[in-house]
DNA sequence: GTTGTATTAGAGTGATCGTTCTATTATTAA
DNA sequence: TTAATAATAGAACGATCACTCTAATACAAC
C-alpha cells in the first residue's frame, strides 16, 4: 500500500558504488551520493541508515557481482588450473574496461584511511579474501588430480596469487596498460607450471 | 632577525606523514594535523601554503627517507641481484616494524580518492616509480655481468617485481604477518633464478 | 472515495571543514 | 634601545559536512 520506490536498490547501489570507487569513503560526500544516485538525502537515510550503511550495502553489491558470482561460476569448471587462469583473464578484462580508472572498490577501500566503521572495514576484508579461498580450493583440487605436484602448498600458493591479484588491481587504478597487466599475470601464474 | 621556528621542518613533516599515512588525504583534517605536528594552523599555512602543499612536502619527506636514500645506498652494492634481494628484505622489515599498519604513504595515496591536486598525484606516482627504475637498472646490470640470462627483459621483470612490491605494501596495510610477506617475496624473486 | 503507509523533496540542524585575520611574541641588525 | 621581521596562538570566516525534520505525495487495501 505504500508509495512505490522510484529507484530500485540495484540502480541506487550501482551508482553509489561508482562514487565510492572514485572518491573513497571520506572523499565521497552526501552531495556526491545524492547527485549520482538521484535519491534525496532523506531517501538514502531511510533506506540505508547512514553513510556507513550505504557504504556497506555498496560493498556487498560490488562484491556480489564482481566476486562471488564470478567465483561461483568458475568453480564449476572441470579444470581447476583453467579456472584460475580464467579468473586472472577476467580481472584483466575488468581493468581494461575501466576508462576512468576507478579500480576495485575492495582494494581501494582496504587502504582507505577514512573513518568508516570497523564493521565496514571487516566486510571489505572478508569479501576481498573470498578470492584467496577460491584460489586455495582450486589449487587443492589440482593437486589432488595430479595436475599440480604434491610439493605445492595450496595456502602459500593461494596467498601468492592473491598478492598478484592485489597488485593488478592497484595498477588498474593508475595507468597500467592491458599488455603490462597480462605480462605480470603470466609471470605470476608461471608458478603453477611451465605451460604459460 | 625573525623569531626562530619552534619546530624544524623535519619534525613537523615526520608527524604529518604519520597522519596522512593513517587517515589518507581526505581523512586527515587540519585539526588532526595541527594536533599531531604541534603547529598552529597559521604556522602550517605560512610554511606550506595549504593542505595540498603540506601533503606534497610530506610525500617528499617520506620518499626521500624511505625510497631515494635506500635506493642510492643499495645501488652501491657490487652484486645487483643481492641489491634487489636486500631491497625486498628491507621493505619487509619496514612492514614488520609498523604496529599500527600505517602502510606506505605512496601506495595508500595512489588509491586515495581524496581531492588532492593533480600535482600531488603526479608526485606520488613518480616517487613510487623510482623503485621500478632502480629494479630495471639492477636487472640490466646483472644481465650485462652474466648473472642473469639475456632472455630476461629488464623492463618486464622490473614491472613484475614492482607489482610484487605493491602487493607487499598493500598487505602490510592490513594484517599480513612477516612470514607470509617473506614467502610472497621469495616466490616473486624466484623469477630471477632458482637459488632462493 | 477514503484511509493508511512508506517515499519523497527540500529546507534546516549543529558540527566541522579548510582557510584567514588580528594581535602578540621572539629574535637580530642597527 | 629601537626598528624590522617572521613565527606564533587563537578567534573567526564562509562553506560544506553528515544528518534530520516537515510536509506533501503516491500508491494499495477496503
Amino acid at each position: 500500500m505504500p508509495r512505490p520506490r522510484r529507484l530500485t536498490d540495484e540502480d541506487v547501489l550501482d551508482c553509489s558504488v561508482e562514487v565510492f570507487r572514485q572518491r573513497g569513503y571520506a572523499g565521497a560526500s552526501l552531495r556526491d551520493l545524492t547527485q549520482a544516485t538521484g535519491l534525496s538525502a532523506a531517501s538514502l537515510y531511510n533506506r540505508y541508515g547512514d553513510k556507513d550503511g550505504l557504504f556497506i550495502s555498496s560493498v556487498n553489491r560490488y562484491a556480489d557481482l564482481g566476486i562471488s558470482e564470478r567465483l561461483a561460476r568458475l568453480e564449476q569448471a572441470a579444470d581447476p588450473i583453467a579456472a584460475i587462469r580464467q579468473f586472472f583473464d577476467e580481472i584483466i578484462a575488468l581493468s581494461d574496461d575501466d576508462p576512468h580508472h576507478l579500480g576495485c572498490l575492495l582494494v581501494n577501500s582496504l587502504l582507505d584511511g577514512g573513518a568508516m566503521s570497523a564493521q565496514a572495514r571487516a566486510l571489505v576484508h572478508s569479501r576481498l579474501f573470498e578470492v584467496q579461498g577460491f584460489l586455495e580450493e582450486q589449487i587443492a583440487r589440482a593437486r589432488k588430480s595430479g595436475a599440480l605436484p604434491e610439493s605445492i602448498n595450496p595456502v602459500a600458493m593461494a596467498e601468492y596469487l592473491t598478492a598478484a591479484v592485489l597488485s593488478l588491481r592497484v595498477l588498474a587504478r593508475i595507468d597500467a596498460n592491458p599488455p603490462q597487466l597480462r605480462r605480470i599475470a603470466a609471470q605470476a601464474l608461471s608458478a603453477l607450471g611451465s605451460w604459460n
